[in-house]
DNA sequence: CGTAGCCTTGATTTGGCTCAAGACCCGTGG
DNA sequence: CCACGGGTCTTGAGCCAAATCAAGGCTACG
């Protein structure tokens, strides 16, 4: 429980890839006190209205974030990665505003809300790290609200491809613009605000052109520059340093 | 330039409202180094790409962010009210992925982004309100993504219009739920993902209706229960304290 | 008093939804 | 080892909410 862990290796290495980090911090982020938690997927990590006193690290497999209208539809509102602090707004803010769930089963590492407060005052590169994932993810929603509000299903379906597999790239779980989609159908229609018939048909369509291969989750993307161009996508708004 | 300044009161008061300052911290907001600026609607106050070595803040009239797509349609993602900071995330993140425009004829206070980072370090309850307002800000365009994502337009305009009124009465814009919509329908459109032709529509119906009075851009807010009601409103996402 | 921007309304079209059925895939238990 | 069943994926048919296209009307301002 406090002693060094190799799993907040992931959390180290995600934060330094944002801002630079000394050896110091880099061990000293190593060393925070934690809890390790497996959860099956679909289970439930922070719920609206509740007041979690842990951020959840996410060490391996992937989460979401969620909302649910009266007229029952679920919208996706977000994706998390290996090495993504899922709570950091319920550090300043008194409530959760959405549910975050499991997409596959997960490994996080819970990391006590005082602990992280207590780094963001003393520790200012780190803080500095946990800032910009957080203002990274601010910019993923805008970039989002664009693709839902303006852009028709293929390319809508095209831009969300693009986008995860940059990012599983950049964390280093995709390779050759090849990866697997830990979700359902159903998940990338919530995702992108269609249907799951509707994701189907356009998934299929992708494939029919040629811009990416499908073997049941696992996409490969044939022709980036094409299916890029095609997803209105451009990769600055993820502000990955190195690409 | 140096001088303290009746308009930097808009913005201590914003963020005293976030997270509670002593009389100290009051003071030193108020006297933070600030250039002011007027901008005629319509201007580009931050353009996509570049990175601004000041961070403006509302003191007068509202502002917008908006992206294009290739195909020349725009998506607005967020409106700033007086008071908000309009760029803080380009403090840590080293490109505007978005632009920002006025709506109206706006008046800022410029705050060089050397003097935000030092505030930042050295005044902790100042720099805990300004993360909030960040947060806050990113969890409305969480409930943006699902308003597009998942509402038809008669609920999504419904929605828009509770949540610009609330967000109003909160800095005393607003009265007896009738307020002043700065912005053309097709700004409206932009920012719900819709057309302009149809928002009028839907407008119409909500008069017609009877949950609103319109009178040009002014909205008054006849039957609020009801209006949040169709909306699927509930006002917890924007974290304002005392309601 | 002309003109440009905004708003309003009608007619028609269409992208994506709904409804429905069947196929596939895989884990489980007999 | 195979039958069963539940979740997921696929495909077809028909429909509808919102888009598009188009034309006036209103208002403010030079």
């Amino acid at each position: 429980m406090l002693a060094k862990s190799p799993g907040l290796d992931t959390l180290a290495k995600s934060l330094s890839l944002r801002s630079p980090m000394n050896a110091d911090d880099f061990d000293f982020l190593q060393n925070l006190p934690h809890r390790i938690e497996r959860f099956d997927a679909g289970s439930y990590l922070i719920r609206e209205g509740t007041h979690p006193d842990t951020c959840p690290v996410i060490l391996d497999g992937f989460t979401f974030r969620q909302k649910l209208t009266v007229f029952g539809s679920r919208q996706i509102i977000s994706l998390q990665i290996p090495g993504d602090m899922i709570d950091v707004q319920n550090l300043f803010l008194d409530e959760s505003d959405h549910n975050v769930q499991s997409l596959s089963t997960v490994t996080v590492a819970h990391i006590r809300q005082s602990t992280l407060e207590h780094l963001l005052l003393s520790r200012p590169h780190i803080a500095r790290a946990i800032w910009i994932q957080a203002l990274v993810e601010a910019s993923i929603y805008r970039e989002w609200i664009v693709n839902i509000g303006r852009r028709d299903a293929r390319t809508r379906i095209a831009h969300f491809l693009c986008e995860f597999c940059i990012r599983l790239k950049a964390i280093g779980l995709a390779r050759d613009d090849s990866f697997e989609l830990p979700m359902t159908q159903e998940h990338l229609a919530d995702c992108t605000g269609l249907t799951p018939v509707h994701v189907n048909r356009v998934l299929k369509q992708l494939s029919d052109t040629g811009l990416i291969v499908r073997n049941k989750r696992h996409i490969m993307v044939a022709k980036w520059a094409e299916l890029a161009h095609e997803a209105d996508f451009s990769q600055r708004y993820l502000h990955i340093a190195n690409a």
